[in-house]
DNA sequence: CGTAAAATGGACTCACAAGTCCAGTTTTTC
DNA sequence: GAAAAACTGGACTTGTGAGTCCATTTTACG
């Protein structure tokens, strides 16, 4: 049988609960150890909610901190319809890595993940999400004529995803947070035109 | 005393061997077994050219890959001194991760250096290595007027490191290279005015 | 030469952390 | 209200892989 709402509510937890502490915590050096402490959980909780053990767990989080990527540019992300928004979203974007500093909780997570079948889906599906967002905020702009009609949005969106994560990548290894803001100050002046 | 001419050589071979090998697996599961078969090494060797074990190793390793980086750039990366050079340069870059697909040999291996002192130093004097040509080359096209005066050579620098950076990255969890090649294209147009 | 330092081989220790097992408790369901 | 299924605790097994140790050979150098 599937799940009581008891044991559902139990395995969101431990899943939320691992993720805040991978927030603050190098995942590598992470063990179940750790995950037990700080869920309040014992080994055999984690195994039967998730079978595949460590590395599942670990995808789960990964799927849960890509959603709060999406989430926390919210509600802007979604609705990129005047130059007001698409500024309100840059600066959404800039607070949040403002405040997370190096500490990128799915990137380091991923990295963890690299012969997971199914990590690569996620980062893929983050990105997918994204950029189509980006996307379509082009393309409402173009129709109401507020980006001229030259631009691609396929490439721009492209160009955006990858500047801010390359930015963010930079940020991570340096402290710098001036790549970032580089990136998408470049990317929107040419959105302007 | 220090170490001798074959001495020396077998260090250096240790790293280079440690390095192609590590080009083809994953870092996280690469034992210190693994590269003793790989360099025909044994355990006390290892550990003699490198007393603080696996970590200093990869560390050295890093180092390597990171000089190897900007070496696969040249001669372009630093005479950007004509548009041809810089599409010379452009080319050269989209080549190396055309051919190496996914397996970024640096990406891999940083992430699992997180927490050693000196590694986050790796990237960042790699980024600012790799940011000061691009922002020589700016300048020295706004000197022969190929290049228009309004444009930032720091700012503008960083972002094509930081769209660089992304685009790799997503190159790497995707497969797609035309994140890439958009952020590529954008920050010359950029450039072109 | 000869001797001291450096280079090598390979067996051994040891800690740690993932995953297993089973016995016991709670919740669901009929 | 009782059987079945889901849930929980915690001790135990086990494999693995980093790092240590010492004995032996090779190289540097006066």
């Amino acid at each position: 049988m599937g799940l009581t709402p008891k044991g559902m509510r139990r395995r969101a937890e431990i899943i939320e609960g691992t993720a805040s502490h991978l927030r603050t915590q190098d995942p590598g050096g992470v063990t179940l150890e750790d995950i037990r402490a700080v869920t309040r959980t014992s080994n055999s909780q984690i195994f039967h909610y998730f079978p595949g053990g460590k590395e599942e767990l670990f995808l789960e989080v990964a799927r849960y901190e890509a959603d709060q990527v999406i989430e926390d540019q919210q509600p802007y992300l979604s609705a990129l319809d005047t130059w007001a928004d698409w500024e309100r979203w840059r600066e959404a974007v800039l607070a949040r890595y403002r405040t997370q500093g190096r500490q990128c909780p799915l990137g380091s997570l991923m990295s963890q993940l690299t012969e997971v079948p199914g990590a690569a889906e996620v980062i893929s599906a983050l990105i997918g999400r994204w950029q189509a967002e980006v996307e379509r905020g082009i393309r409402t702009m173009q129709a109401s004529g507020l980006i001229r009609a030259a631009i691609d949005p396929v490439r721009c969106a492209a160009a955006m995803v990858a500047g801010i994560q390359g930015g963010v990548l930079v940020l991570r290894s340096t402290g710098d947070i001036g790549h970032l803001e580089a990136s998408m100050e470049i990317l929107f002046d040419h959105l302007r035109g």
